[in-house]
DNA sequence: CTAGTTGACAACCTGTTGGTTGACAACTAG
DNA sequence: CTAGTTGTCAACCAACAGGTTGTCAACTAG
């Protein structure tokens, strides 16, 4: 596994069970074997991701009786698309000309653009 | 490597080094040789790296005599924004609580901020 | 032409992933 | 207490990731 939390984070969400499994979990949380239900895969194997997710952040876990329910957590894609931030320049047609990127450089807030929603349409 | 474009693409951003790479390209195109000057690395093992990132589409390739120069191409990073997207309410402060986000949705018509952002499908 | 530079490719090696099965712990229900 | 449910852990395994070295191709420069 990677050391620095990037790239664990990156690595974590490079696998769709384990992105499914985040997308279920958006949903409300869920013990373990609610969440390996839909996979033609061992309870362990779903164990093993759940490790993973919890490792770099991406779940907490609490205790319930006989269950360990999971529990969304999204801080670590913070930082994810923090770091995408610094490419949006290269696929955003809205920051296309080289006059609008540079003044978005001069705002004086290093993260101005953070809270940039979608412009989508 | 896995086989669908959102895997395939963090897969490849969960690598220090290619992103090292990227940040380098985000700078300005450079050749192989350039972009494995900073690396404790042989010239294959960055060959690979930039395999990789080609394959996925982060980057693109020209030809110039025997230099083989390396362009970023941010497209790949977009997909992987999009799916950001729909965690955003998982850390973004202003989306905090999911009791916020639901009398977000209740408030009268009228009412509704223009920050609501991505309430799509 | 010859020599040097750039880069890809194949073979190889080692550590890691992602899955398996089996044993077992913790808790609940009869 | 006993049986069932939930989940973890360890051992094992095949496939792959990321590095190496050596060979070779393409192109440039003398």
């Amino acid at each position: 596994m990677q050391t620095d939390p990037l790239s664990a984070t990156l690595f974590a969400l490079a696998d769709p069970t384990r992105r499914s499994i985040l997308a279920r979990l958006a949903t409300g949380n869920a013990s373990v074997k609610a969440l390996a239900e839909p996979y033609d895969m061992s309870l362990a194997a779903v164990s093993k991701h759940l490790k993973v997710l919890e490792g770099v952040g991406l779940i907490s876990r609490g205790r319930e009786a006989q269950y360990r329910p999971c529990k969304l957590e999204g801080r670590p894609l913070q930082a994810v698309s923090d770091w995408l931030e610094d490419y949006r320049r290269f696929w955003d047609r809205s920051l296309d000309s080289l006059a609008e990127y540079l003044k978005e450089m001069h705002r004086p807030a290093s993260h101005a653009r953070r809270t940039t929603r979608k412009i989508r349409k």
